[in-house]
RNA sequence: GGGGAUAUGGCGGAAUUGGUAGACGCGCCAGACUCAAAAUCUGGUGCCUUCGGGCGUUCCGGUUCGACUCCGGAUAUCCCUACCA
């Protein structure tokens, strides 16, 4: 008997061999269809997780997958390397954000490579690479002068006590983080990309996207948020001595409840509303607390509204002497629209409930067509047609909106006007670990981009992230430079890069990580698009909608969308444990006991929560290390596979990645146990003269490589690995009976190798070596199916008497339903049934049924 | 408030898309091996049953010869989104 299952020794054997053998390198073959399968790459945040054994797994299985099919296949990983969590880590452990993040570089990379994934290494970057974000200058530049960047003022979270711009994730209930003050809103002066420019076309790729998950894209849509409706310009009648302003101007989806317009609200932050101030000085106080206001969630579930009254009156447009009252509210959004509204209380939930606080006229417009609706307990929102109208009534809500838009045209105070939800991309981060951004602030007060030849600006290695503030503009040298073209003194853009910005163009620079420029458009039109991007839901919109845009915007010749496919991974949960006083304990310090669980170091009783999403906070987490230490990659990677949907949420269990073990074992046992039929070169596989035992082991075995390779296609992973399991059980109950058998057993136990290579490589590569063969499984193709072992002789069909299941009878493939019938009348139990009964009508199914309908006959 | 998804044994889940519900795994039960245990192997395992059968895919109703699958309604759970005029 051979040696046991040992896979600390084959997985690391395997992983130097493929890494001796640049077995996994990919280099552009025009002759040899493509195939780039990409999983969203890591923050390098220390170590991997089961969230990555899952992402990278199911990724690799298909990088695998593809190229025994005999694809090109680029399967590449990167780091998304900047971000906040590093400069935190340099505060805490005194360390610098580079230093810390190349480390935790190191420990990933290996941890992934002990996973065995089949990656071009070759290919790899990280963001806050030098040569990364030289190129990412670059593209800003070309972005800048193609004008889809601009400056304007925007609000941040300010912390006034530490004098620091806040990340949303570092405001906790609206107070900062480390501080705990009151967090403000306040302005700075930023920089934007013109996402808003793309967005129709953004959301109209959507409808040709056939690989995307229809929920991703109605996220999408619904973040882009296209609406149609009309601009109106009002006419302002002051009530201020000194302030004559003369128009407004509002948005509106529901131009045609015009008339039933009882009030006009615009935004805390509408530019006239400084003009306001000045000639209304009682109100300032509510103005800033207004706008000093977030618009949290906080604010959102009390639902309260607040409207300051001003002295301005607007004129309805088609009434004559009816004058609105303008109010200054908290719920009007200074960047959707135009900042201002015309409430129609009677058709807008929200415009009711002001009318309601503030006493307001309501009145009704539209004649519900449910005539039982009323608007007494709320705003009607439904079809209908006009009333107290005007010209508009008697018509219903489609047609009246077109009706007045023309009429509003007509007299050029208003046009259809299409607005979107999606805001532009702000891109300025007041922080040391990112990109810096290639721009020169001119003493003349001139805003210069950084010539392409004097890039990168470098990010300076030494800096205090201790100060409070932004840690570039407090460098003491670092920002003072002069201006390339004129030599006058200049000051350097303080501000970095937005990460999501590094993550949006990575899979462009992947297709030719080392070139001098950001990428090499024959690469580009050879690799791209990804064919199968693969990563967790919650970059549904912000970095799919950035990455997509992106591509969009450097109108590379043929490459419009950069992701064919996209298939979004369920999380790894686990069940969370509790002790006495409330706290998390690590599943790996509980152990059960008579169905209680106690605490392993103290011995105390622990009691088990909920199955949640792993995560650090509440202690649920398994470490994909010590997994892989005791039990092997490629156990771990059967498990990831095993028994949940990939888009759904796996739980982890010990009894789980045991059974895992168990299969493994099971594989190596039978092969090792038939090691003497597999190495003998003298059976050959071909053999023509077979014994019905060993026909019947080829038809399940081509049956399961069938089914295996259509659940691989359509990433359900967890079928696939039920087949295998299948397959295994019946190869370890077949007998070899004659010499000839033993070719048959011969030819499934190959194509069980090769099947679970993609899933458990290092076990497949092992035994195909101990096969004798010296040639690596990674080059071996995908078999192919023998449809004759799938064609079968007879076949079962179901007999039913009155759709009920009552027997079934084995008979010859495409039996007439005389001949099925001719079989029944020997079934008793159906005879009994059929007896004392009219048969009212046979339906047959060829192949499947025969359902027999009878009438009781008393 | 708006949008979306899901619901199948003790558990995770299958089901050729309207044709044998519960594949496969986990767990559990029994047996073999063992002084014993672990490991391994073999068999069983939806529920009820008077052993004839009956009931079963969250619940109520519909279409159909036939429904986990299609239609209408209800309930529960989860996710996303958040005053977008």
């Amino acid at each position: 008997m051979s040696e046991k299952y040992n896979p600390r020794v084959i997985e690391s054997k395997w992983q130097s061999f493929w890494r001796d053998n640049n077995t996994f390198k990919s280099e552009m073959k025009t002759e040899k269809e493509k195939y780039y399968i990409l999983e969203m790459f890591p923050y390098p945040s220390g170590k991997i997780h089961m969230g990555h054994v899952r992402n990278y797994t199911l990724g690799d299985v298909i990088a695998r997958y593809k190229r025994a099919k005999g694809f090109n296949v680029m399967h590449p990983m990167g780091w998304d390397a900047f971000g906040l969590p590093a400069e935190n880590a340099a505060i805490e452990n005194n360390i610098s954000p580079g230093k810390w993040t190349y480390e935790n570089i190191d420990t990933m990379r290996s941890q992934l490579q002990s996973m065995g994934l089949s990656i071009d290494w070759d290919r790899e970057v990280a963001t806050c690479d030098r040569e990364y974000y030289h190129q990412q200058q670059k593209l800003f530049l070309k972005f800048y002068k193609e004008d889809l960047i601009y400056k304007k003022e925007s609000l941040v979270n300010w912390d006034p006590v530490e004098n620091t711009v806040l990340a949303n994730e570092q405001v906790i209930d609206g107070k900062g983080w480390r501080s705990g003050a009151d967090v403000e809103q306040k302005k700075l002066s930023q920089w934007f990309f013109k996402i808003t420019s793309h967005a129709n076309s953004l959301l109209e790729s959507l409808e040709n996207m056939p690989g995307w998950p229809e929920k991703v894209k109605t996220m999408q849509k619904n973040w882009i948020g296209r609406s149609v409706g009309c601009e109106i310009h009002f006419e302002i009648e002051s009530g201020y001595k000194e302030y004559k302003p003369e128009m407004l101007e509002i948005f509106t989806t529901r131009p045609d409840t015009i008339f039933g317009a009882t009030f006009i609200a615009i935004s805390p932050f509408h530019p006239i509303v400084d003009d306001i101030l000045e000639n209304d000085p009682d109100i300032v106080e509510e103005i800033i607390g207004l706008r000093s206001q977030k618009l949290n969630e906080e604010t959102i579930s009390k639902n309260e509204k607040i409207g300051i009254s001003t002295a301005l009156k607007i004129k309805h447009p088609f009434i004559d002497g009816k004058k609105l009252p303008l109010f200054i509210a908290n719920f009007i959004l200074m960047d959707y629209g135009t900042g201002a509204i015309y409430g129609c209380p009677a058709h807008d939930q929200r415009d009711f409930d002001f009318a309601k606080k503030y006493d307001l006229e309501i009145i009704e417009v539209i004649k519900p067509d449910d005539t039982s609706a009323t608007i007494d307990n709320g705003a009607y929102t439904g079809e209908g047609s006009l009333i107290n109208s005007s010209f508009l009534n008697g018509l219903k809500i489609s047609e009246a909106k077109k009706k007045i838009i023309s009429e509003l045209e007509k007299i050029k105070i208003g046009k259809k006007t299409i607005n979107y939800r999606l805001r532009d991309w702000g891109i300025s981060r007041q922080r040391y670990w990112g990109c810096p951004i290639p721009i020169l602030y001119r003493e003349d007060g001139k805003i210069i981009p950084v010539p392409e030849k004097h890039l990168p600006i470098e990010l300076p290695t030494e800096v205090d992230l201790s100060q409070s503030g932004n840690p570039l503009e407090n460098h003491p040298y670092w920002k003072y430079t002069t201006c390339p073209h004129t030599g006058m003194k200049a000051i350097r853009e303080t501000d970095t890069l937005d990460t999501f910005v590094d993550s949006a163009w990575y899979f462009l620079r992947f297709c030719s990580p080392k070139n001098n420029n950001p990428f090499d458009e024959n690469e580009i039109n050879y690799w791209m698009p990804v064919d199968q991007y693969v990563g967790g839901i919650e970059h549904a919109i912000l970095h799919l909608l950035y990455s997509r845009f992106f591509t969009k915007a450097l109108k590379i010749k043929k490459i419009d969308e950069p992701f064919e496919s996209l298939f979004t991974q369920g999380m790894v949960c686990h069940a969370t444990y509790k002790n006495k006083d409330n706290a998390w304990v690590f599943p790996n310090d509980v152990e059960e006991k008579g169905g209680k669980f106690y605490q392993t170091s103290n011995g105390l009783e622990v009691t088990m929560g909920a199955i949640e999403s792993m995560s650090k906070s509440k202690k649920n987490v398994i470490d994909p290390e010590e997994i892989i230490k005791s039990y092997g990659s490629d156990s771990a990677r059967w498990f990831m596979l095993s028994d949940s949907p990939p888009d759904r949420d796996i739980n982890w269990s010990d009894s789980g990645i045991q059974g895992s073990w168990r299969f493994c074992q099971k594989i190596w046992s039978t092969i090792t146990s038939n090691l003497s039929i597999l190495s003998d070169e003298n059976i050959t596989i071909y053999n023509q003269n077979t014994s019905k035992n060993a026909v019947m082991l080829l038809q399940s075995t081509h049956q399961s490589l069938d089914a295996v390779t259509k659940s691989i296609e359509n990433f359900q992973m967890n079928v696939g690995v039920a087949k295998i399991y299948e397959l295994i059980n019946h190869i370890s109950k077949f007998r070899v009976f004659v010499e000839n058998d033993k070719s048959a057993l011969k030819a499934s136990l190959r194509i069980l190798i090769r099947i679970i290579e993609p899933m458990v490589p290092h076990l497949a590569e092992e035994c195909w070596s101990l096969c004798g063969n010296s040639k690596s499984l990674s080059s071996e193709p995908w078999p192919d199916v023998d449809e004759k072992y799938l064609v079968r002789e007879t076949v079962k069909i179901v007999i039913q008497v009155n759709g009920k299941r009552r027997a079934e009878v084995e008979i010859k493939v495409e039996a007439s339903e005389e001949e099925v019938m001719k079989e029944v009348e020997s079934i008793k139990s159906v005879n009994e049934q059929i007896q004392d009964s009219v048969i009212v009508k046979k339906i047959f199914v060829p192949n499947k049924i025969l359902n027999i309908v009878i009438s009781k006959n008393e």
